[in-house]
DNA sequence: GATGGCATCACCAGTTCTGGGGATAGCGGG
DNA sequence: CCCGCTATCCCCAGAACTGGTGATGCCATC
């Protein structure tokens, strides 16, 4: 929360659907200390033109025909690092939010925001803060949890067990676990609860998860300058 | 999903300086839509009551002496898995943060925060939200910048596929993810089936590990030093 | 030499998945 | 206007998994 009061925030817009494009483009307008700067009805588009522009924030839609709103991130974020970008988007699944946050993009609205609250979002990211609808915010948080529970659990497992689970994770039946255990199926089956036992999980499924979530390259934060 | 009354949410406050906490009290019991059930003066005092008061939100403070806020967290939460904690504070540094959201906190709030914007805060968290002050939520979004890309086939999914495969990778059984996703039984295993054409594999363990195996930020941290 | 963990095997009942076959409806592009 | 994609729903049958109950032999440790 700057200088808004003397200079509005030059704002552009991604966003396919020409109605919508023209009703956030009237609203921003329309609301002292804004102004949009330009709008583009694909990313193909966005990218060549949004440099020229130089905005200040950027509301990308993801879905968009053609190249989506997370790629057109990836590849104006290089060109414009002092640019924000708030995805504007209906998906609220994580894959999407992360994926769309590694590329650069630093706020996360649904796209069933009210008005008052987009205007307040771009205000936001323009102030050096990151804007997300609070169910958003609630993922991204728990991505941070969890993480500290299976260690001492996988220990406990046998080196036999182990084995299946390893197997297990790659998909295999119980039948082919057994033929190349050289074991017979009763004992997978066996393994196979004893690991369920220990890791307290009652499918393959949440094993393989608990399994995966550990040997899995860990993403760094380093406080690094 | 979870509390029962609509009538007010019950908050328990943990902050060591007797002033800062009796005007916290005030400040939640004089506003209608709040309780204030309890009050700490320390994490070991808090870690013996809380458990019984059973508070919906916990204001916990970061610096305390003896035991910390955030371990106060880490131990708390097993015993209170539905308690909302906000971590109330003045550091801003990266390592306090993700230290916090870590061991179980969903929000992070500074202590200058007005107090109007504390009780949106608390009713936030206690709404599903993760309420943080705006600088605190763009260095939790900077820790995925450095991750990764997206996946090809991934992409392929549809919107609704994708929420699927996120809850096929917890382990839900198809009729709870039916539930979840409040559609029937039929649409889910309809939906399962177009994910494993697109993905290629032949069950659920397949695609979840293919899932987990590509994109997806994990924020880990050694037991920090 | 008893106890307990590990690995191996077997049978059985019930549940859940997987993979076919449909169907309807909306939305978009050609 | 039809075709393809998405999303929703339904039925069925066979395969696969889950969770009990066993059992045997080996090898440690106490």
């Amino acid at each position: 929360m700057t200088k808004t009061k003397s200079m509005s925030i030059a704002v552009s817009i991604v966003e396919d659907d020409p109605q919508v494009r023209s009703s956030l483009a009237k609203l921003i307008d329309s609301s002292p200390g804004y102004r949009c700067v330009s709008r583009h009805g694909s990313a193909e588009d966005a990218l060549l033109e949004i440099p020229k522009v130089k905005p200040e924030v950027v509301l990308m839609d993801i879905n968009l025909p053609g190249l989506n709103g997370v790629e057109c991130v990836r590849r104006l974020k290089p060109q414009l690092p002092g640019a924000q970008m708030i995805m504007l988007t209906v998906y609220q699944n994580t894959e999407h939010i992360f994926n769309a946050l590694a590329a650069g993009a630093t706020g996360y609205m649904l796209k069933q925001t009210p008005p008052a609250e987009l205007l307040l979002a771009i205000k936001e990211v323009h102030g050096g803060g990151s804007p997300m609808s609070s169910h958003i915010a609630r993922k991204i948080v728990q991505s941070f949890q969890h993480t500290a529970t299976a260690s001492a659990e996988a220990e406990s497992l046998s080196p036999r067990e182990a084995e299946v689970l390893e197997l297990l994770a790659k998909g295999f039946l119980y039948k082919e676990i057994a033929e190349q255990m050289k074991v017979s199926y009763a004992t997978v089956h066996t393994h196979i609860r004893h690991i369920y036992e220990k890791l307290h999980v009652r499918s393959r499924t949440e094993a393989v998860a608990k399994h995966l979530g550990q040997n899995r390259p860990r993403h760094e934060f380093a406080p690094a300058a």
